[in-house]
DNA sequence: TTTCATAAGCGATTGCCGTTCGATATTGAC
DNA sequence: GTCAATATCGAACGGCAATCGCTTATGAAA
């Protein structure tokens, strides 16, 4: 019997990775992903059940790269503070901003999304778990585990609302924001030695 | 000449606030609205521009309506944590969670929005002024302009975020979050009567 | 009261796009 | 070499926002 090729499906990924980044999920067309894949419209079905499941084929990939990228940034910083400024930074600005990312692939394909297709949260789950990891390698014993849980929980929904407000070109003064969140982060970790914030 | 008549502007809007907090923005149809308010779908297109403008003027007055309400339960509670446990509760789980309420309207009718759109960003604007103003007057002089701006504008991105997840039925364990961010800004107000998070 | 320009109202149509269908061609297994 | 499974593809379908042209109601001017 016939059998798929990789090829095709990684053709297909990578026109849809293009066209996702570039147009944002709703304004990219299948046909148009096909079209520059070298197959038909039709046949993208035969490898990704909706369009929908493409968009997430293309963005879990992605976010964990971008992720694991981060990981090692924040680990080659020397100090606490720096490490939870290197995090935030890279976490609100760096990986939302990122042209040629998904951030806003996310959100529209997300929101678009009808109940019964049943996004499964797992990719959310293991990104919240890198993070609230992040937290307590960078400040350490003073952060309980179920502290960092929950700073790792309200980072990821800034993160949300920061690739929301990007798909409606609403800046997010991304570098003012990410000093709020570390002083923030930092004061609840009972770091004294935060210096002042120059107001 | 023959007049546009408020009473159909009215029962267009009144048709589509049911549609749009039952269904959802993309799920709700121009033509379904229409039915509903005795009009036919292309007499909606006399009195808002396009679906999009529809729903922001559903919207609008629904959120602002929320705001102000909080605002007064805010004023009510005594004490400095009280009140931003009320506010933060407010707007990251009551307003939210309101199953008659429009966060998904938002959600669904902003991340559809094309750059084009030109979606004018006073309501947030105005939104984040006041809960500026509920934080300075939740905590006093301890919470400078720009702090309280700041965690304003923090606060708003996680009700993006928030509005988002609930949009695909991630649950966000509200009062959990809630006391999180609680705790949070007033570890920031430099608040020291805060009681050790029970852990 | 009559006339008339204007705009509300509406059924039909358009255009777009995700998805499905039916037919055909190709490939691996026996 | 034969056959069955299935990748491939053009055509068609269905849903929906938005537009078009025509009809009709209405307020103002005469």
């Amino acid at each position: 019997m016939r059998v798929k090729r990789d090829s095709v499906r990684e053709a297909i990924l990578t026109s849809a990775s293009l066209h996702f980044s570039a147009e944002g999920y709703l304004r990219a067309t299948i046909g148009a992903i096909a079209r520059d894949a070298r197959t038909a419209a039709s046949n993208v079905y035969v490898y990704f059940p909706s369009k929908l499941d493409l968009a997430l084929a293309v963005f879990e990939p992605w976010l964990k790269k971008e992720i694991l990228r981060l990981e090692r940034a924040v680990r080659r910083e020397k100090t606490a503070m720096a490490k939870v400024r290197r995090l935030v930074d890279g976490l609100l600005r760096r990986i939302p901003e990122d042209e040629a990312g998904h951030t806003t692939t996310l959100v529209q394909a997300l929101s678009t999304a009808r109940p019964n297709d049943r996004y499964n949260p797992d990719l959310l789950h293991w990104t919240e778990r890198k993070v609230a990891a992040m937290l307590r390698h960078a400040v350490g014993e003073t952060l309980s585990e179920r502290e960092s849980d929950s700073l790792a929980r309200g980072l990821m929904l800034v993160f949300d609302g920061v690739a929301l407000r990007r798909n409606l070109s609403i800046a997010t003064v991304g570098s003012d924001l990410a000093e709020t969140m570390t002083r923030l982060i930092l004061a609840q970790a009972g770091d004294a030695s935060l210096p002042a914030a120059a107001e």
